[in-house]
DNA sequence: TTAAACTTTCAGTAATTTCTGAAACATGTA
DNA sequence: TACATGTTTCAGAAATTACTGAAAGTTTAA
C-alpha cells in the first residue's frame, strides 16, 4: 500500500479525529487506511503503512473488530490473515453509529432507570428527579427513533433526507388526510 | 448543595460517561451537577461538592461555557458569579449535539473537499477519491440533515419521533397523493 | 514431533491529558 | 491609596491512555 501523500493525508486526518470519534490515533489511521485501500492488508502491511508496531496492529485490529468495521480474509496458498472493509461507507457509519449509541446512551439509560425508582428522599431529589426523568425519556425517544430509523431501507431514508424540513408538510399533510378520513 | 447518594451517583456516573461524551471527569460532573441543582451555584459551591480544586473548577466553567450549555447568574449584594443550566434538558441536548457535530464532522468535511479538488494520482488514487467522495456526501447529507430538523419546532420533531418508522408510511402517501396532483 | 510462519498478549515505557495550588489578575470599597 | 473578595492562568505533578517489542500462543505442514 503506497501512502501517496493524498492518502496519507487523509490517514493521518482521521488519526487525529479518532479521539473525538471514540478510538484512539492508531485505530482511526488503520480504518481510514483500510477504507481507502484497493485490496485487503495483512497486518504486517498495516504497521508498515503507518509506522506502528506489530503488536499495536493487533490490538487495534482486536478493537475495530469489536465495532465490526473490519472483515477477515484469506488468500489461497497463504496463511497470512488479510483485513478489509466490512461493507460500503453507509455500513459502516450505521455500525459506527449504533456502536456509538450502545456505549453512549445505553449504560446511562439503565443507571436512570435504576435511580428513577427510588423514591426522594428530601425536596431536592424531588427536583432531581424530574430531570432525570426528562434525560431518561430524551434518551429513549432517541434510542427508538434511531433504532426504527436503522430498520428503513437505505432508500427510504435517502428520501428522508432529502426532503429535509420539508417533513414538515409532509407531516400537516398527513394530519389533514387523517382528519377527512374520519370525519 | 447536598450530595445525597442518588444525586451523587448520578453525578459520577456523569463523570465516568464525560470521556465518551467529549468533555473529561469533571467537566461531566459539572454538568450533571448543575443540571440537578435546584438553585444556581458558585464556583466554591461546586468545587466543594464535587471536591476537586478552584483552579479546575474555574477551567471546566470555562469549557462549559464553549459548549454554551451553563449561564452566569448575579444574585443581588453578592459579588459572586453564579451559574445554572443554560436551559432545559432538551435545549442542552440541542447545544451538545450541534456542537459534536461542529468538533467531529465539519474539520473532515473540510479536509475531505481539499482533498476531491486534486487529480488523483494514479489507479490507487482513483480508487481511494471514490471513497472520499461517499464520505464527503454522507457528512454532508448528515449535517444538512441535522440542521433542518433542528430548525423545526419541536412539537414537530415530537410527532416525527413519535411516528417513528411509520414515516415510511406517510411518504408513501404522499407519493400517491403527488402522483395524483400530477395527472 | 519438530519447525516454520504467523498472531496475540502484556509488562514496561512513552505520550498525552487532567488536575492542583500558588501567583497573577480584576474589581469594588473604605 | 491599600485592602478585601473574588476569578483566571499556568507550571509542574498525577493520572490515564497508548505503544513497543519480546515472549508466549496457535496453526499448518513435513
Amino acid at each position: 500500500m503506497q501512502m501517496t501523500p493524498m492518502i496519507e493525508s487523509f490517514v493521518m486526518h482521521f488519526g487525529e479525529m479518532g479521539s473525538k470519534w471514540g478510538f484512539n490515533r492508531t485505530v482511526g489511521q488503520m480504518v481510514a487506511l483500510l477504507v481507502v485501500a484497493k485490496e485487503a492488508l495483512s497486518a504486517n502491511q498495516i504497521a508498515e503503512a503507518l509506522s506502528i508496531s506489530r503488536g499495536n496492529v493487533s490490538m487495534g485490529l482486536k478493537e475495530l473488530q469489536s465495532w465490526r468495521l473490519i472483515q477477515l480474509q484469506h488468500k489461497p496458498g497463504d496463511r497470512k490473515e488479510y483485513y478489509q472493509a466490512a461493507g460500503s461507507i453507509w455500513e459502516l457509519a450505521n455500525r459506527v453509529f449504533e456502536e456509538r449509541r450502545k456505549r453512549e446512551m445505553d449504560p446511562t439509560l439503565s443507571l436512570l432507570r435504576n435511580i428513577l425508582v427510588d423514591a426522594p428522599a428530601n425536596d431536592n431529589e424531588v427536583h432531581a428527579q424530574q430531570k432525570l426523568q426528562e434525560i431518561h425519556d430524551l434518551l429513549e425517544g432517541i434510542t427508538k427513533w434511531s433504532s426504527e430509523l436503522q430498520s428503513m431501507s437505505p432508500e427510504k431514508l435517502n428520501t428522508l433526507m432529502k426532503l429535509g424540513s420539508g417533513v414538515g408538510k409532509v407531516l400537516d399533510m398527513k394530519d389533514k388526510f387523517l382528519n377527512k378520513t374520519s370525519d
